[in-house]
DNA sequence: CCCTGTGAACCACTTCACAGCC
DNA sequence: GGCTGTGAAGTGGTTCACAGGG
């Protein structure tokens, strides 16, 4: 069975990740609300924000220690503040950045970066040159000394922005660093252990995947390539 | 948020969005096998790779108008031309960056964007300064020139990575221009009229459920450490 | 009434398991 | 024997619709 321990790990019920994942749109949602002053709003009005229907958000909503007013709506504020717990977001995090390129310092000087509830403690890099730079407001050090300021820091995140090669390497320094969040923007696919949580986000795939829907219907015709396959199995739909 | 809605203006996609999602996956892997000089794989091999289950994988390339060998396995390259086909990728696709800052030039130089079916036309932007240069190996244009150059070129996706007030704008601009695709990396949730077709990636959204998914165990309220590598492409930047 | 919260129905993707072909 | 392709079963998220509180 391949990844075999997928589901078991820490047995109780969970949140199911498409939930976890719809959570940081409900909060910019209700940042945007309280900004302007909206003390509370409907189930209908936050979903239609989001572009999702008012019946997921408010089961989503029932994941979180957290109860509307019937006949009012919820309190922008006090929802707010509830799903920023829930997302690990009521204390900042500290998070790094590994690769101080072009992408490294994009992210770094990325706003979402600093007021999202993240403090970036430092950029991580192998080449000379940078390192001894300031980068988005945090110092730029050299790759070895990720373990230590990890530690020091306390940073639960890293970011990698290195090329592909790299990738995995970084990641296993920053696993045996006790970093246990990985967010990996290089083309290439990294193992982790258990307990050490991946999200991986390329590009490539994005535009691959646009790409599919932005394709004209071609029904298989003729110019097909492969000829070796005797059968032209015809597909359901 | 991720893209679900698919319907294509001629009906076609009936495959199920988490299909497409993984069919990047399954592409990557298959030229990585191919330049290596491998002939065949077995779906055992390949599912492994790519981090999914074998059943899954077989029924995913059930869409595809291709078929396998029994006992054999998949022949690595015609299965790569079947995938590229199904994702739009069996001719060259136009894209081009709206934004030439840090963001937009980090993009414009990974490789991806130029080495996996496309091709950058153009790079647009308002700053003066930039517009005239290269980025990518592609021009700056003034981003009033996106309707000519649009039409001229066949650009079909465009990559917004401009500031996020400018990104609504940028996108009806975009459709004005008859593009279809939208690739978003500004944090903002840009809306478009039916049959255009919009990915949104945000840095924060995926910093913020990587969060929770780091969050150590909270008193009240539910605990959730779920492990599941649930849908290892769907965001990217 | 208005709007939330949720049991129950619904639907869609996933997984199993095996028939079919190599 | 090995591996694909797929009906059938299973699972889990979504949607409905209404009970229940303000």
């Amino acid at each position: 069975m391949s990844t075999a321990s997928q589901s078991g790990g820490t047995g109780l019920t969970s949140v199911p990740a498409p939930v976890v994942a719809r959570m940081p749109g409900y909060l910019q949602a209700l940042d945007e609300l309280a900004a302007a002053g909206q003390q509370t709003v409907s189930s209908e009005e936050l979903a239609g924000r989001c572009s999702v229907g008012s019946a997921i958000l408010r089961r989503d909503l029932s994941h979180l220690d957290f109860a509307g007013r019937r006949g009012v709506g919820y309190d922008t504020v006090a929802l707010g503040t509830a799903v920023r717990r829930f997302l690990g977001l009521d204390r900042t995090r500290r998070i790094a950045i590994a690769g101080a390129g072009r992408l490294g310092s994009a992210i770094a000087d990325y706003a979402a970066v600093r007021f999202s509830g993240f403090e970036l403690t430092a950029v991580f890099d192998t080449a000379p040159e940078v390192v001894g730079t300031t980068v988005g407001g945090a110092p730029v050090l050299p790759i070895e000394q990720l373990p230590a300021a990890a530690a020091e820091d306390g940073i639960e995140m890293l970011i990698i922005a290195v090329p592909a090669p790299a990738a995995q390497t970084v990641a296993e320094a920053a696993v045996a660093a006790g970093i246990t969040g990985l967010l990996n923007f290089a083309p290439t696919m990294v193992t982790v252990p258990e307990g050490v949580h991946v999200r991986h986000v390329d590009l490539a795939s994005e535009l691959r995947v646009l790409a599919h829907y932005t394709a004209p219907a071609q029904p298989a015709g003729i110019d097909s390539t492969d000829l070796r396959n005797t059968r032209p199995r015809e597909h359901a739909l």
